[in-house]
DNA sequence: TGCCTATATGCTTATATTTGCATATAAGAT
DNA sequence: ATCTTATATGCAAATATAAGCATATAGGCA
């Protein structure tokens, strides 16, 4: 691979919103839907969804799509993403990214059958709905 | 760390200049002077001095000076730097990266005392040098 | 003192990137 | 068919960045 790829990697993943995309699905072993992103980072969903097209585009992630919901994970066609994802995760361990990753899970919390089953929900209809569903708030 | 400096180190890192100077230094075990990295990587001066400058900014590399000499090395009071550069490392291995090592390597071969005693010199300079000195070219 | 040489930096231009908003697309439901 | 919802995208403005060149600084040496 290039000298220009290898960084144009790098790159893509030095911006703020990337890297928090990126690092939430390295540490999530579920594909994630985008409305579960947009919720666990909080951020409008045209920045996530920019993101994610940049994260394709450099190869690192994928999508699965099932309709309208599309569920991204790494790309694990590029053999060398294992060891950048594991990189990505251990980057990023500790305070500031640990708190999109339990967002994540709450929000996780939602699906059913392990398919995300909602859009995207304010922290008040969270509660409601997981309150309704019975599981722990 | 905050997320943006998280973010800062992967975009200092994104750029081919910046990467190409980085793994130099990730994967020499020497302290490296400024006109080594410049005829190991064929650049203008002023471009990997500025890569420099901002690989010193985002806390990733350290300088020793030595009169007009500056030695650059990863910056190791930063210990997230030790698995950084060891990424860097694997991440750049391979083919077009390895070839500048080797051209740093040659050069490396002009120190003495380990030390680097002359600036910047041509190809052929470098050949003529290394005749002159006896090591193998 | 004055001249080299190693390295850093200021300035300019061209180009890229980020952000935000509005809107498009497209699937599903009523 | 129409409405709603999930996701993507086009566009404009603000800002940042990279590249190149010239020049500054500053140490060592004649």
């Amino acid at each position: 691979m290039s000298v220009n790829s290898k960084a144009e990697i790098l790159k893509t993943l030095g911006d703020q919103t990337r890297l928090r995309v990126a690092h939430l699905i390295a540490a999530s072993k579920k594909s994630l839907c985008v409305c579960e992103i947009v919720d666990a980072l909080k951020l409008p969903q045209y920045r996530v969804s920019k993101s994610l097209v940049m994260l394709r585009r450099a190869g690192l992630v994928d999508v699965d799509r099932n309709g309208t919901w599309g569920y991204y994970h790494p790309n694990e066609s590029e053999k060398a993403n294992a060891s950048l994802f594991e990189f990505v995760k251990e980057f990023c361990a500790g305070e500031p990214f640990d708190l999109d990753i339990d967002a994540l899970d709450r929000r996780l919390k939602l699906r059913e059958k392990d398919k995300c089953v909602v859009g995207f929900v304010s922290e008040k209809e969270l509660v409601k709905l997981m309150r309704k569903k019975g599981v722990e708030v």
